[in-house]
DNA sequence: TTGACATATTCCTATATAGACATATATACT
DNA sequence: AGTATATATGTCTATATAGGAATATGTCAA
């Protein structure tokens, strides 16, 4: 068997970096295609193909505007991604809890 | 060209939702690959696949305990998704004020 | 050393890309 | 209608899987 589509769930489609580029730049405002071929210098088939992967998964939302098409990051569907790595925060917790007995460690030592 | 290797980085390797359970099951304590095959019931020779991606990219760590290879979630290594993820919480947060908004809205209309 | 147990690796195959290039579709303008 | 602009899609190719089956490697125990 091969690798999960890249449109199966929005941990495929992220894994392309690019892919994360392009929703770094639709993050903040709506763009047309041709602004990110621009912004971030790829080629415009590329650019495009990469879109209709993330709008398969709902990681972005387009609208027409006259023969410019505008798409914007939907951080919505970001956010499974962020809870899952937030399971592990707990362990980050304790890590800066180690960093701070060693610190506490170290001040006692002098 | 193909797909990044799943070993180029921690977002290819986490792609996989195998790979994604093995880690949610080695968060909380090592645990052995016989461990994970019956935990998790998948096959012997995938769990040891899976692992040595995630050994690749950093995810997990191991040490031997005679004949037992013991892995563990290394957390650190999810924390770079975590942060990519949280740059789109500002969104979210938009979305709570909007949803806010609109009760605040509707408790004025009474 | 031999056997049993635990884990890793190899080989094979169907499948899915991503990029480059060419081309199709859609819309606006004159 | 005809042309230019903007975007999408199709084709081809090299590459990388994930799973299954078989087998290799490593470690302990008698």
């Amino acid at each position: 068997m091969a690798r999960a589509a890249t449109t199966s769930d929005a941990f495929n489609a992220v894994a392309e970096s690019r892919r994360r580029e392009i929703l770094n730049y639709l993050a903040l405002e709506e763009r047309s295609v041709g602004a990110i071929v621009a912004g971030l210098g790829l080629e415009q088939p590329s650019v495009s193909k990469h879109l209709r992967v993330l709008r398969d998964v709902g990681l972005v939302r387009v609208r027409r505007n006259g023969r410019h098409m505008l798409y914007r990051t939907n951080a919505d569907a970001i956010r499974p991604l962020h809870e899952w790595t937030k399971t592990f925060e707990r362990s980050w917790v304790h890590q800066w809890s180690r960093i701070k007995e060693r610190a506490e460690a170290k001040g006692k030592q002098r």
